[in-house]
DNA sequence: GTAGGAATTCCAGTGACTGGAAGGTCAAGG
DNA sequence: CCTTGACCTTCCAGTCACTGGAATTCCTAC
């Protein structure tokens, strides 16, 4: 199987299955004119990686996740404390989000939006002017 | 004023103020050692850009928000405008992290956690397994 | 004179691709 | 046989916003 049905049979870009070749992640065959040839096991990788990177697990965590999954006797909870450590990111860093973005709203909020020049939003930026207005 | 005394003044490292200078958002004076002398005006500045990253602004965005606060004429729309396109983007974000989130949690949750090799979370990944069960 | 701390420059690396150039391969159509 | 166009190859550079580290110089204190 070649590069451009393997991208569409996985979701993957062309680029990108030669990126995860390039670092190791999948080691497809050539064909005599050079062509990669994937096998349907690559094909079945690919798709694994593509659904846990549209998780958010970074490559590092996907290379382990791939370990564990060819390995017959893992533990379960191996896996799980991945996809655990996984899910405590995404909440801690949804939590950073959403402080900005109740400081964003204010701050939008505060601005009249309009021709004027005076702006709460830089007024915010430029910090506390102990100089002024005093 | 040394780069030392700005970093403890504004927040940054040395290093990202360095780098501010690098990329052309600040322009300290130079003493006859070599060392960067930084007047309050950049002090002010570095503040106003550490509090803009801060609020997750690109340095693209940051560098248009200080253009808009050095220019007294500017609209307050045009600050508002850039700040609300910055809010979608936190949205946007936001919601694409609570799908994660969702799964994530919904895949912790039917996992088991022991040291049995069978894992749901690694079926997930590994997608519909037609040739299986049947 | 020597030790330390702070400053300088420059180079390389991060993560996970993406874009683009320059060139080779293959099947179909004229 | 030749061309066209779609596909494949490699390699280099760029993204974003820093961060780490090496080698060197400067200033101050003891």
């Amino acid at each position: 199987m070649k590069i451009g049905n393997v991208a569409e049979a996985s979701g993957l870009s062309a680029k990108t299955i030669r990126y995860y070749e390039d670092i190791g992640l999948v080691q497809p065959d050539r064909g005599e004119n050079g062509y990669r040839d994937f096998a349907g096991a690559d094909v079945h990788k690919l798709r694994f990686l593509a659904r846990a990177r549209s998780l958010g697990f970074s490559i590092r965590d996907c290379r382990i996740l791939l370990s564990l999954y060819e390995d017959r006797s893992r533990a379960s909870a191996d896996v799980k404390a991945l996809a655990e450590a996984h899910l405590h990111r995404v909440d801690r860093k949804i939590a950073e989000l959403e402080g900005l973005r109740g400081t964003l709203r204010h701050l939008v909020r505060q601005c009249h939006g309009d021709a004027r020049p005076d702006c709460p939003i830089l007024d915010d930026l430029a910090g506390p002017k102990a100089d002024r207005d005093r």
